[in-house]
DNA sequence: AGTGCCGGGAG
DNA sequence: CTCCCGGCACT
């Protein structure tokens, strides 16, 4: 283990990384299906005999599989961006106004660190136009980001979600337990996540929109997100970009074949339905942090639907005239591509205590006697990408401080019940390790090396 | 279990 | 000081 290099941790089957196809020149996305071990050449598909000269084979989401060694992957536990010259044409993603956004190469130039990238609409039909961007190459990434490690778990939930939704809708009972869907049995992912990306699976057609929207609706049962990078892009990041028959795939299984959620009558049921007054963040899916979730739902409460367009702060009573606020105020015209119900991803419920006064206060979220207070905005930003890699970010979140001056970004971390004074709650940024890796330890800042707080990536 | 980093020890 | 690491908090 001394070697330098970090093997990972546990099995890498299903790492995501990018190897060269030397036809081209040009990395490319997949998932490590397999090792091969050169003295026994036994197929494995874990960690076992793994070995330096061992080689990996790698589906790439053409359904294509070669073989690499270890020096030909750029990935997780392998090489990085950083040692590497992109040439032309080389797919990549980079943060661009607080979301990632996927791009081409236009030149990398190694000697100043620079890398032009032609950005592409991010979403097709939309009308934006490409533009370059310059980045150094420690910001650029061949693989597409995942969400938070948080929010791989939520995403994992989704199917949950939707299942344990439908059952509410059926029969209110708390107690829920829910029968994984067994063709969904998902073990957990490395922290790449090892789905392909969707954006070759141009065959799945429409099913795969629909699925798309079905998880969309599912967010939208927690929370509805108002982000700016929605309003800009339609929809959400890169993967669902280049096609838009694409990304639904990536949320929901890994088999690439769509076929990952089978409840999709199921959802399409709930994207009709999700008007019913019934709370629906606390399914077990995602969790509601504020612990006494039982407690208001005993007392008398109401609901109230608040629209959360940026700067909007309208309150209705009943979904429908929230939805007819959002779809008149913001949204204009329906509009074909947009799909219908976009409505539902501009509004929040909320659950108010009717003995206080009902009306909240015209801010976004986080008034007193709101149970279901976190901000949906920060969960769909991490879907798009790490937060922590957007600078702008933070500053977003100061932005949208509630009155008493509560960020409601991450409602554990406002609520943790016993942060030490002293200790600086743990960052959302990278981190030295995270960038660079245990096997380049040496380019870590100082205090990372000595286990003390980040300089480099720090606040 | 992995990660971030505080607190404190050694030199 | 710098260097290092045990161990806790947090995810």
């Amino acid at each position: 283990m001394s070697a330098g290099k970090r093997l990972a941790k546990r099995s890498i089957v299903g790492t995501r990384v990018c190897a060269l196809y030397k036809e081209n020149g040009l990395y490319h996305p997949g998932v490590i299906i397999g090792s091969k071990n050169p003295d026994e050449l036994n197929f494995h598909n874990c960690h076992t005999g793994i070995t330096s000269n061992s080689r990996y084979v790698v589906r790439f989401e053409t359904g294509e599989t070669r073989e690499f060694s270890e020096s030909e992957l750029i990935g997780p536990g392998f090489g990085s961006v950083n040692s590497l010259k992109l040439r032309p044409c080389q797919k990549t993603f980079v943060t661009h106004n607080g979301r990632e956004v996927s791009g081409t190469v236009v030149y990398h130039r190694p000697q100043i660190d620079e890398v032009l990238i032609n950005i592409l609409p991010q979403c097709p039909g939309s009308n934006e136009i490409p533009f370059d961007v310059t980045k150094k190459l420690d910001e650029v990434r061949l693989l597409e980001s995942r969400k938070s490690a948080r929010l791989q778990e939520q995403d994992f939930d989704f199917a949950r979600l939707a299942d344990v939704a439908d059952r509410k809708r059926n029969q209110q009972t708390a107690s829920i337990d829910v029968p994984r869907n067994t063709n969904m049995s998902r073990k957990r992912r490395p922290s790449s996540g090892n789905i392909f990306q969707p954006m070759l699976s141009l065959q799945a057609g429409d099913d795969v929109m629909d699925e798309c929207a079905a998880a969309m609706v599912l967010m939208s049962l927690s929370c509805s997100p108002h982000s700016p990078q929605w309003e800009n892009s339609g929809m959400i990041s890169s993967s669902w970009s280049s096609s838009s028959s694409s990304g639904a795939s990536s949320w929901l299984s890994n088999n690439g074949s769509g076929s990952g959620l089978s409840g999709s009558g199921t959802l399409g049921e709930m994207h009709y339905n999700n008007c019913s007054p019934t709370p629906s963040s606390s399914d077990d899916g995602i969790e509601s942090d504020s612990g006494d979730w039982d407690e208001p739902r005993k007392k008398k409460t109401k609901l109230i639907f608040k629209c959360t367009w940026p700067g909007c702060s309208m309150v209705k009573e009943s979904c429908f005239e929230i939805e007819a606020h959002v779809r008149y105020a913001h949204l204009g015209p329906k509009n074909e591509e947009s799909g219908d119900h976009e409505e539902e991803f501009y509004y929040t419920e909320e659950e108010v205590s009717d003995l206080s006064s009902p009306a909240p206060s015209s801010s976004f979220g986080g008034s007193s006697g709101v149970s279901m207070a976190f901000s949906p905005t920060l969960s769909h930003m991490d879907m798009v990408r790490p937060p922590s890699e957007d600078p702008e970010y933070k500053l977003n979140q100061q932005q949208r401080k509630s009155p008493n001056g509560n960020t409601h970004l991450n409602p554990k971390k406002r609520l943790s019940p016993k942060s030490s004074p002293v200790r600086r709650p743990r960052g959302d940024t990278k981190k030295c390790r995270k960038v660079y890796g245990m096997e380049r330890r040496d380019q870590w800042c100082t205090q990372c090396k000595w286990k003390k707080a980040c300089t480099r990536f720090g606040d």
